[in-house]
DNA sequence: CGTAGACCCTAACGTAACGTGAGGGTCAAG
DNA sequence: CTTGACCCTCACGTTACGTTAGGGTCTACG
């Protein structure tokens, strides 16, 4: 059974254009064309294209997509499960903004100002204090989240440049080596994940390997962080994950 | 107390330039500037910030949010509960997407194949069907909903193209008035939406001045709705709404 | 007092993810 | 064999900013 691209535009609810589009930029390149050049999308194509809508709604660029997706370790469960993850985070978000609301109707009621930094608490998209819960859960019992907070009070905006510098130092060379088409095992790549443990484990909190592995796994499973190591390079996240895994052995 | 584009930036997680953009297309214009032309945003600035900043979660285009605000009729508190009844909708919908991928999981496992329909169900934004509870909640108990997808099941292709074009004649006929710069009231605008309304009491279900001032309501609280006007022209859908109202009384 | 570094300005081009025609084949029904 | 619904490939337009570029402003420090 094969569709064409408006019977899957109307099934999925997006526009023709928007296939044609992913057809160009290579995200989902339908299995056939038909003698006269006609798209036709099959079954699993049409899978892959529920994939990308569910990466879509989080919030994913489409090269990141494609960078997720063209992973040797994708498999559409353990993509499902994430994407599980990440929607129900974004629902508690949702909630907490609801209730902001509620704060901000009351104080109207009451004739109050809000604080400032309520008003604007939910709008934050990166601010660690605010999924604290959700971080320490990620993170056990260890009391990693406590003491990053307390180190990094005390650091100057000279401090901050330093540590920015030293990190940027460690992605520039995996974005490098993973241009030259190095593995995630590669000499280089290995000292570099080494490296940036290290880094964490100075300028932040105590940080083994296997709280490393888990902070890797996070990177991934994050589209806040992985937004970070993306940007420098698609797929660089990925790498990264990997190449940590790798070092935690 | 007032605050420089990078403090208010960073407490509402924006970037500087989102801000510069807002004041230059007049969504958001500190109130003051500095002697060396700084901008300066005081608290009811920030007000208006956080209004813009949820209504842009709920995903309005910049110009109907500015639309939406410099109607006479808008305040903060009723624009908050209407925020409040979106975000539910929306936490809702995100809901559905969970299960979706419950049931994907499901079937994974149990090396089964879900239905197409099923697989993008929760992707569709304007599919009256998968609202049908909330919407009858807005209509109340009558069965306009019902009458409307019996009586339309029974429509050709020819039919929806003649409605569409009766409806197309009305809508560019209100935007045609509202650029001359009419009010609500104008005669003429009042001909149009009473021929609006007849139009719907013809070709969908029987509807009342009542039902169609209910209906008008919609049309600005649900952005899935208000689009359809508001992209002929920015505002019409607010515009549309007012006149019903007018034309109910 | 002057100068370095963090901030601010305007102006203007760049980008992501499509929207929207233009111009032209394809195909099933009548 | 034509008409209307679909399909194709360009290719330029749009929204909501991102990103330099070029140049003032302000405050702390030597």
């Amino acid at each position: 059974m094969s569709y064409t691209v408006s019977q899957v535009a109307s099934l999925a609810s997006v526009s023709v254009r928007t296939l044609h589009h992913y057809d160009e930029t290579g995200l989902l390149t339908p299995s056939k064309r038909s003698e006269a050049g006609y798209r036709l999308y099959n079954d699993s194509d049409l899978e892959r294209l529920q994939q990308v809508l569910f990466f879509r709604e989080l919030g994913f660029a489409l090269d990141v997509i494609a960078g997720l997706m063209k992973e040797p370790g994708f498999d559409r469960e353990s993509a499902l499960l994430m994407q599980r993850e990440l929607l129900s985070e974004r629902a508690s978000q949702l909630h907490a903004m609801i209730q902001a609301i509620d704060t901000a109707l009351d104080a109207q009621q009451k004739g109050l100002t809000m604080s400032k930094e309520d008003m604007f608490e939910v709008f934050g998209e990166f601010d660690p204090a605010e999924h604290e819960a959700e971080v320490k859960e990620r993170w056990g019992d260890s009391d990693a989240y406590a003491e990053s907070t307390r180190r990094t009070k005390r650091y100057t905006k000279q401090d901050w440049l330093r540590i920015k510098e030293e990190g940027a130092l460690v992605v520039e060379g995996l974005a490098a080596r993973m241009d030259a088409g190095a593995g995630t095992d590669d000499t280089e790549v290995q000292r570099l994940v080494e490296e940036h443990r290290l880094q964490i484990d100075r300028n932040f909190y105590p940080c083994s390997k296997e709280m490393h592995a888990n902070l890797g796994r996070m990177y991934v499973a994050d589209p806040r962080f992985a937004k970070t190591y993306d940007d420098v390079r698609p797929g660089l996240a990925q790498f990264l994950c990997d190449a940590i895994q790798i070092n935690a052995e």
